[in-house]
DNA sequence: CTGAAAGCGCTTACAG
DNA sequence: CTGAAAGCGCTTACAG
């Protein structure tokens, strides 16, 4: 294992002048840079980073912690994806990490991952699956700098007092009433879990819209731990036999979405002639359906990129005032979609 | 900031004695142990990895490298999230890297990423996405530990002096093959890149399978760089206009056949009423589809593991032979495949 | 522009 | 069972 001294020794410097030429220090000449570069070289000399980061007690590296999400999500690989971009272009790693934990744990018993909890291991972190009070404040306890992806965050907690990324769960959910009473609707329903806080918020967009609008609102909620797909299903076969069925359906998610076209399909009602049906997220499974699914469209990765970039703002200014931020959600119109007369808009 | 000598000055122990509390040593006698415990919680000490590292040459970290993928790829996310949980079992964390190389650049002049470069970073890699000679040769020319994932490696490199996990492709192509034999069909395409070793493995079990039962090949290859599904679909309109249509289409993976059936739709072929298809890997888009894809699954969690269990095993046991590691590819029996005759198996 | 020396916070033989 | 000491491979004032 060749270091830092075998090169110094060969070149005739000190390891002082190794050190410099490698962090590219500039009092250095650059005859002598020269001959310790090559000397390195000839020797296969590869900097040991552990010792770097002892002393100056930077890692370089940040850690995304996906919180309470067994399954493969889609949505968080692409705000990981984001992230590593970002951090990547700052020279920084990223390390991947998920941790459950349950909402009802004291905060003060919540046994944090060595990761975490240790020091010296990462620089900051970012928040992301579901997260809930407990462990934010565990974390923020550590006083580890951390920036928290807002949307899923369950359970009371004061977030003016951290840096968090959000996307505009509200104002898609908006965008969506408001497009389809564009196309002249006037029976919207609302399908999603208000005991959720993300589709919570975007039904508040929807009431938002149809309250200015002077309509009626009609919201559906889950039993039991249905599936999202299920509960989507149940819904639109429940809308299928319904006596005053709503002419258009704005569903909490993609996922729902999904189950209530299944659901349609399956009991003959043709989106969107009879029905007209928008969904939240913009994941890529709906691209492929028939008919292709208008939805608000989440840009996941810059999501990542956000928390990334949140992140290393606080790392450079630690007593800067925290900040949120929010990611405009858009309307992506595709043929679930049309007037109620049956016209394709 | 504190640190071990705090809490030792604290317990009134040597620092050795609080090192080994931590260390789960076991020479430490409760009483003392319970003091140092105590004191330790009381003063808030958390140890630092780092200092731990550059003694013990241990970082206990992996990394996963993503090689050549620009875009959220479903596929390889969930092998990571299979390497993950292995590793985490194993109280180790994961890097998240992703690195783009040209197979036309010389190894040499290759820039490796500084985590992978540099000593002391992480232990061990995962090379995953889609690898080049020259980034796996100068790999192992550094001498850290690594396992490739082999099925996306394009380019001449033996594999039999490297640590590989693989799924079947091959024995995949072949089971898709046989189930739509099985079915009485007689007349199957293949549609695929051939000029992708991925493809060309699926397509060499077709080829056993055809040859077995005495059929005809034939096989469709994308033209120009057409998307997958693109590809997919500009088959289905040739296969829709074909004199001899085929009964069955096994397609090269469930991108293509994404394509195929969007194709059919558009040109009124009927599946599986008047041409069967199937797909291969079992990405999640193909469910929700109708009619929902039979596939090849192939366990993406599973690679993950495996290709983690590969790297400890290699990392416990520097000195044993180097393993290739085939994991099954399984059918997925759903709704586009049916017998030649019309009648759903 | 350069080098000797101190020090980062631990682990680990070694001696007791 | 316990502690003093050496050492892991670097960086960084400090002095020249």
């Amino acid at each position: 294992m060749v270091t830092i001294k075998d090169v110094a020794r060969m070149a005739q410097v000190g390891i002082s002048t190794v050190s410099r030429v490698f962090s590219q220090h500039p009092d250095v000449s650059a005859e002598t840079k020269d001959r310790v570069l090559k000397v390195a070289k000839q020797l296969r000399y590869r900097p040991h980073r552990t010792a770097r980061q002892l002393v100056t007690n930077r890692t370089e590296t940040i850690c995304f912690v996906l919180s309470n999400r067994d399954i493969a999500s889609p949505f968080h690989s692409k705000i990981l994806l984001g992230a590593e971009q970002y951090a990547r272009s700052l020279a920084h790693s990223v390390i991947f990490l998920r941790f459950n934990h349950s909402p009802g744990v004291p905060q003060e018993e919540l046994v944090l991952p060595p990761i975490i909890w240790e020091r010296g291991t990462v620089d900051g972190l970012i928040l992301a699956g579901t997260n809930y009070p407990n462990f934010v404040r565990a974390v923020k306890e550590l006083g580890i700098p951390f920036v928290l992806f807002g949307n899923n965050l369950i359970g009371r907690l004061a977030t003016d007092d951290i840096d968090s990324v959000w996307y505009d769960n509200q104002g898609g959910g908006r965008k969506a009433t408001e497009y389809l009473v564009s196309l002249g609707h006037k029976k919207i329903w609302f399908v999603g879990d208000l005991k959720l806080p993300w589709y919570r918020r975007c039904y508040q967009g929807y009431v938002g819209s149809i309250n200015a609008h002077g309509l009626v609102l009609k919201v559906m909620e889950p039993r039991g731990d249905e599936s999202l797909f299920d509960f989507g299903s149940r819904c639109a076969a429940q809308i299928a036999e319904a006596g005053n069925r709503p002419s258009a359906v704005v569903a909490g998610d993609d996922e729902i979405a999904l189950g209530i076209l299944s659901g349609f399909n399956a009991s003959g009602v043709k989106v969107p002639a009879d029905v007209s049906l928008i969904g939240f997220d913009d994941i890529d499974e709906i691209k492929y359906l028939r008919p292709p699914l208008t939805t608000i469209r989440v840009l996941k990765e810059k999501v990542g990129e956000e928390l990334a970039r949140v992140l290393f703002e606080r790392l450079a200014n630690p007593t800067a005032r925290p900040v949120r931020h929010v990611i405009p959600a858009e309307l992506v119109v595709r043929q679930s979609t049309a007037s109620p007369d049956g016209g394709r808009q």
